[in-house]
DNA sequence: ATGGCAGGTACGACCTGA
């Protein structure tokens, strides 16, 4: 029938680390690789100084929740091919929290949305016990929203490398912040809900990672961790062609220690 | 075990990231 020829949607995520340093990279990226729908943290920027008119200048909407110096999260539709958002939500419903981590909305009947994983710090710590706290809520969330919306991404920078194989050096980061049983168990609760890591719907190139600490050459090294991830839910698993990191801006100069990942879904109509 | 790099704040170092 026609379903063939609907147009392809790219789905991404990138953790920016600063939009404000970030913007030329992200232009040029969008350049690039115009998806469709892109979710960004780490904005480390308040709303004022959004930086609106340049994303509509290169084609993009956007609707955004920043906080000043840390956190901040946004969402990026491609004027051209996607519905105006709606039902906008900051942060999770069930669980208040100062830092803005979460930003949701629906794009025809697509749930998207960017959410940036607290980092835990280190296993044991006051921040680790605030993550995991904050996945739960994220857990709790989730399953509403799945509910409501069959078709659904969930993007972002999760700060959980799900499995051995997305981690450089697994015996060294064995039950590591990033790498705990605590985190790993909560991703899978979520898959568990009716979710897929896009990526590993895929044969993929071993030691594909997503971010890598600046120090110690870890770029040049591949001393990294795949911890951003697009999880699309079982509804729009069928149609989903492909699922990639996109290690090109990370050697751009001054790059953001995140590279972008992006899911392409075939074959689905966005119903007002 | 430690520190190394980067961004932000604010002009000192220090906090946070992962």
């Amino acid at each position: 029938m026609s379903e063939s020829n609907l147009p392809e949607i790219k789905l991404a995520t990138w953790n920016v680390n600063s939009l404000k340093v970030r913007l030329p990279h992200l232009l040029q990226w969008l350049e690039a690789n115009p998806v469709d729908l892109l979710g960004l943290q780490e904005l480390k920027m308040t709303d004022d100084v959004f930086p609106v008119a340049e994303l509509e200048t290169a084609g993009y909407g956007a609707v955004f929740a920043g906080q000043k110096t840390y956190n901040g999260v946004a969402i990026l539709y491609k004027l051209a091919s996607m519905p105006k958002p709606v039902d906008v939500e900051v942060n999770l419903p069930c669980f208040p929290d100062e830092q803005k981590r979460v930003i949701a909305a629906t794009f025809g009947d697509l749930r998207f949305i960017s959410a940036y994983v607290v980092n835990g710090s280190e296993v044991g710590s006051d921040k680790f016990e605030y993550k995991k706290a904050w996945l739960d809520g994220l857990l709790k969330d989730c399953e509403g929203w799945l509910a409501k919306y069959p078709k659904l991404a969930l993007v972002g920078d999760f700060n959980i490398a799900p499995e051995d194989s997305d981690v450089h050096d697994p015996a060294a980061w064995a039950g590591q912040v990033l790498c705990s049983e605590e985190e790993r168990s909560r991703f899978r609760r979520l898959l568990g809900f009716g979710l897929k890591d896009s990526f590993r719907l895929f044969e993929q190139a071993p030691k594909t990672y997503s971010w890598w600490d600046y120090r110690m050459l870890g770029f040049q090294k591949n001393k990294g961790l795949r911890i951003d991830h697009v999880l699309l839910s079982d509804a729009l698993v069928p149609a989903c062609t492909a699922s990639v990191v996109d290690r090109a801006p990370r050697k751009w100069e001054k790059p953001s220690d995140h590279a972008p990942a992006i899911a392409t879904i075939s074959g689905v109509k966005l119903i007002n």
